[in-house]
DNA sequence: CACGCTTTAGTTGTGCACGACTTAATCGCA
DNA sequence: TGCGATTAAGTCGTGCACAACTAAAGCGTG
């Protein structure tokens, strides 16, 4: 982790220069790492991160889901309808807010978690990061989400 | 930047623990931040990315495309169709390997190089990272990017 | 030269991602 | 109490993203 050879010019339209793009590239790398760990478990990476949530709190309305993930619902509901066709999930309107709908874990769902708990460390193994390299990602890309997110 | 109060467990299936979500969530934030700038141009965000290579070298094949963003022929030439329609680019056979098809930009697509000049500097701001900061930020995702595709 | 292998671009099918819109339920307040 | 505004989930259309596949061009070696 030297310093850059040479520090672009402020507003440079070269590729290599974007965050942006170093942003998306990784992002895409990432998935498709787990691209085939997740096959073994019927899920797509969209379908894990939901999955993720609901081992936290099950039984979460479509809008809490939203926003955890921040996914808006038109997003969401088409990817629940897999999910509970393949048997993970129930979605069942609240009886208290008819508008509401709860999400919750069928067995196979919840079961699911044990075999998941090998895929983080599968990547984080991959990825080959330091546990201070691990936290500075984190901070800093948290740090961009909220500062595009604000203005 | 203070250091996380915290360090999770490893394999943590806990959502706000994964750097992978972080990632793809920063991923997409900085791609809405995008939209409304690009809309402007009439791009999408992966149209920009085509366009920044092109700025930088006119008259590349697909595979060099490709190889540039790191995306499929299956991605890039419905894509690439949809900027020619725009009147951004053509296509066109080499005649020295007719497997090969050459993108070339219109007057048109140069001269909205111009215009595109305004978007990074737009953008960088909104990020709000220090200098050392985006360079860090890029390295760390580099690495990242490397890592996980060589294993 | 011939024929099989590789390379290049493109097509098709599936699943996100999001804007614009719809429907139904609930809320708030005059 | 009634009715307009708000909220929740979902539909639809467009555009990625990628795997699996196809077609056509070029290459290499017997």
């Amino acid at each position: 982790m030297s310093p850059a050879a040479a520090e672009p010019a402020e507003g440079s339209l070269l590729l290599d220069d974007q965050l942006c793009f170093a942003l998306y590239a990784a992002s895409r790398a990432v998935t498709a790492r787990y691209r085939p760990l997740l096959e073994e478990l019927g899920l797509t990476y969209p379908q894990y991160l939901v999955m993720l949530v609901l081992w936290e709190q099950d039984s979460i309305s479509v809008r809490d889901l939203g926003t955890a993930l921040q996914l808006e619902s038109s997003t969401l509901s088409p990817l629940l309808k897999r999910l509970e066709a393949n048997g993970l999930l129930r979605r069942e309107r609240r009886r208290d807010d008819e508008r509401s709908v709860a999400i919750r874990l069928t067995d196979t769902g919840a079961r699911m978690r044990e075999q998941a708990a090998a895929v983080p460390l599968a990547i984080g193994d991959a990825m080959g990061l330091t546990p201070d390299q691990d936290a500075l990602a984190k901070q800093l890309l948290r740090l961009i989400t909220a500062n595009v997110a604000a203005g």
